[in-house]
Parts: C-alpha cells; structure tokens; sequence
RNA sequence: GGAGAGGUUCCCGAGCGGUCAAAGGGAACAGACUGUAAAUCUGUCGGCGAAGCCUUCGGAGGUUCGAAUCCUCCCCUCUCCA
C-alpha cells in the first residue's frame, strides 16, 4: 500500500503479468471474452486485469482445452493479469440446477443438462489449468434473503472450503488464491469468517455474498465493519460489486478491487454510466440529440458518435451499438478509478467522492 | 366480362351473434439489470382519473334484446379464367 487517505487505500498488486494499480475495477470476460470487445480495446480503454470465470470455462471450451492452448492469457490473446471466479457465485446463480453437499456442489450444466461435481480440489485444478494470476476459493454465496442460520451453516462449509481449496492448491508462487469472506449481513458471522480465513493467512481476500438484494446500506455497514478487521498489507476484493457510487463509498471503506457485469450488461441493453448519472441512451428523448453522450469524456465512443447514432443503432438492433455503448461505460469505471487514485493520493478522497456522489445515481434526462 | 377471396385497433393478423376495446406477433414507449444461463426480462400500448362510461372492426342502411360477426346496396383490393 502507498498511500491512505482516512480509510482509502492507495495501492500497488504484483502479478505474474505486471503490476496493477488499487483501487481497481475488473471488467467482466466471464468466459474468456470481455463481450463484444477485444484485447487491442481493452488496452487502450486502459483495463489492467479481466475476470474469467471456471464454472463457465470448465463446461465450454473445457479447462484441459484453455489449458492446452497454453492458459487462459494465451487462448484469449491477452498478455495482462486475469483472474478467476471459483464458480461459487454459481452456486447461487444457478440454484434450480445444484445440489450442495459438505463434500462439493453437484451442478447440472445450463448449456446441456449434464451432471458434473465440483469441489474445493476440483476447483483448484481447473484454475489451475485455465491458470490466472488470482484465484479465488471455492465458496457458497448464500442467496438474500436467508435466514441466518442458513448463513452461518454455509459460512462453516465455505471456512472448510477455503482449507481444502489452499492445501490442494498446485501452484501457489505463480497463483494467488484469495480465501472469501461471507456472512450475510451479520456482522458477526462476517468477523467470524474474516478472523478463520486471516488465520489461514492468503495473500488476499474476497468479501463475497454483497450485492445479492439486500440493502444499499448493509452492504456499506458490512464493508465499514469489515475494514479494520481486514490486514492492512493485503488486498481486499469486493465480489461482484457495482454501481459507479458503490465503488466509491466502497473505496472509502477500504475495498481495493472490483469486477462488476453492469458497465457491460448494462451497455448491451442500452444504459450507459456518466459523470453525471445513468444514461437510458436508447430512450426516445435521444433521437434528435446530436452531442456526444458526455461532452467530457475522451472515449472513443464520444469523440467520434452522437447520442442520436447511438440511439438508432440501438432501435435498429445493431452489434455496434452494443459495443459503442460498452466502450464508454468501461471508459468510464476505469476513469473513475483513476480519479478515485488520485484523489487518494492527493488526500482529499472523501471531498472527492461527496462531489461524485450528488450525481451518479440520477437518470440523466 | 366470368369465377372466387378479402377489407379488423400504428403494421401484420386471429375472431365469425353475447364471455370483444377485440387473441398472437411486430413496431413504438417506459423501465429493470451488481463474483454474466442475459443483444435478456418486465410493464404500457382507443379515449375518460377508478367501478363504469364513451368511440372503434371499409361506407350506408337493415335484422336482433344484443352485431366485428347475419342480410341488402355501395366503394376498394387481390387471385384465377376469358
């Protein structure tokens, strides 16, 4: 860590492919693809690290495949760091098609119906194969709401999980295996999963289970609680989370990195991420509207096409347009991280994010 | 000229005496989306604040307690034969 500003961090994380600078957003490439984008746009939006995600790149191509094209940086063509989910999100994302046990999850693939099983040791050597710079433990992400009992149960198997996952572990000089903090939003489920996995000493942690439907404010309480608690020389990852104004109140509690499907999802549905709030870019109000979506912004998209473009690329149903609109909204998260870093190290972090905040999470009109 | 089919709410198209402001698509409009089963999903889509009422199924008449649906005439499309 290199600089703090109150509880934000300022910080530097070494990989196998190059340095990443925190706080930090990941854009999403769940099977091996940011969508609709290539390696050549992600650099130039100036994306350092990518997610990839092992339930999805098990079932399709197969990790023995990426593994034969020599890796998951090899296969995709993109020589930064990428990390990888450990497929526990999947537990709950595709809960109609699994079946936890204490041993594993028994899944049944979306994609034809097959029964595979996945356990902590099986999900350690597919990582392995797909071989990302972080990994992530195996874990349950429990659905919201649950009853706490339900909570503490899965925490208990998930504690289990994170063991097994670090004593099966292959390589861990070239992999970083996070261990992955759950517990609802019970703050003392929450320190009772953070102190057993500090005692298990990774090299850096998730805070999983957040984002999931519970309120705003629990997630910013359980990340505020969690903060001294957390090591202070260890990075701290907050799964799946969020909107613009998330991450920054989430910086100001201490969380380093970030990966998030909105500035993608969002994009291909036709709502974009500006300075000043969300922008429903395939709305009607937009037809006639010939200025760029920010007049600000120095993203390809906005130095070259209008809202009304834009839009009509949408109505029409085009591939570009999802792609334009991807472009600046991950133009955007990354900018906004890079505001947010200097801003920590300028020490006036909390100034700048009140400033941000009054607007990012109105409907731009 | 002869034989036949048809004109339905923005478009296509179902309905063929009451349960029809009228199925289903499309378009349009509004919105949701947080470790991606997602170029997906939800809602609105004749008018009036609601119960309800009003106007609507090519046009004009008629039959009937009641018509988009039946009858008559008219207008217009399309197909086939001469």
């Amino acid at each position: 860590m290199k600089h703090k500003d109150g509880n934000a961090r300022r910080g530097e994380l070494k990989t196998p492919h190059g340095v990443i600078q925190t706080p930090i957003f990941m854009p999403v490439g769940t099977i091996a693809n940011v969508k609709t984008l290539t390696p050549h746009e992600l650099t130039d939006l100036k994306a350092e690290i990518i997610l990839g995600n092992t339930y999805h790149l098990y079932l399709r191509p197969g990790h023995e495949l990426v593994k034969k094209a020599g890796g998951i940086h090899n296969f995709m063509n993109w020589d930064k760091p990428v990390l990888t989910d450990s497929g526990g999100f999947q537990v709950m994302s595709l809960s109609g098609l699994r079946k936890i046990t204490q041993d594993g999850v028994r899944f049944q693939s979306h994609i034809d119906g097959s029964y595979h099983m996945f356990t902590p040791e099986r999900v350690m050597e597919i990582q392995n194969s797909l071989g990302a710079d972080i990994i992530m433990a195996f874990d349950e992400c429990p659905p919201y709401p649950a009853t706490k009992d339900y909570v503490a149960k899965s925490l208990k198997t998930t504690l289990e999980w994170a063991k097994r996952c670090q004593d099966s572990q292959k390589e861990p000089d070239k992999q970083a295996l996070f261990g992955i903090v759950q517990g609802g939003v019970h703050e003392d489920l929450r320190q009772e999963s953070a102190e057993k996995l500090i005692e298990m000493d990774f090299p850096g942690y998730s805070i999983g289970g957040l984002a999931v439907g519970e309120k705003k404010e629990d997630m910013f309480r359980i990340t505020e609680f969690l903060n001294p608690i957390m090591p202070k020389n260890k990075p701290r990852y907050l799964m799946g989370v969020g909107t613009p104004s998330d991450l920054l109140v989430n910086i100001g509690n201490g969380i380093d990195m970030f990966d998030c499907v909105m500035p993608t999802r969002n994009a291909r549905k036709g709502t974009v991420f500006t300075r000043n709030g969300r922008m429903i870019i395939k709305a009607a109000r937009y037809k006639e509207d010939f200025r760029p979506i920010d007049d600000e912004c120095t993203c390809y998209t906005c130095r070259n096409f209008t809202r009304a473009y834009i839009r009509h690329l949408f109505a029409a149903n085009e591939l570009l347009a999802m792609r334009l609109a991807s472009i600046h909204s991950l133009h955007f998260y990354l900018e906004l991280m890079h505001m947010a870093r200097k801003a920590i190290e300028n020490r006036n972090y909390n100034e700048f994010m009140n400033s941000m905040l009054k607007k990012l999470d109105n409907i731009v009109e």
